[in-house]
DNA sequence: CATATGACGTGGG
DNA sequence: CCCCACGCCATAT
């Protein structure tokens, strides 16, 4: 099946493509669509979609926070969603910090 | 046509 | 962690 011609579909796609009990970033699924750079673009269709089906809240800012004002209605709809599939979503943000090893660790190797 | 506005991103202080 | 600047781009005014 040929890649949908039309950019916002590419984009759309894209988003639906993310499994769920996953996220990934605005520029991410920009990126993943082939137009790196639209984070924006991304973000507005998404507000645009009447799509009930299309899984909006795995969508996050690059630093695994929501795009939503804190404490605002749409911020707490995102969180319960991602919650009810698993996610863990502390104080707006998903996954703290991908946390892994120290950067000594990492550059000097172990012991 | 000129500005302003965002569910953004990255880099630097 | 905070704040700021700048880049980016479709829409709205």
């Amino acid at each position: 099946m040929a890649p949908a011609a039309d950019p916002a579909e590419r984009i759309l796609a894209a988003v639906r493509a993310i499994p769920r009990g996953e996220v990934a970033g605005y520029g991410e699924v920009a990126r993943r669509a082939g137009l790196p750079g639209r984070a924006r673009w991304v973000a507005r269709l998404l507000a645009a979609s009447d799509d009930p089906e299309l899984p909006w809240h795995r969508v996050l800012r690059s630093d695994g926070r929501i795009a939503f004002a804190a404490d605002s209605d749409p911020w707490r709809e995102q969180a319960g969603r991602l919650r009810a599939e698993g996610v863990q979503v502390v104080a707006g943000r998903v996954r703290p910090a991908p946390r892994g090893r120290s950067l000594d660790a990492e550059v000097w190797g172990p012991a």
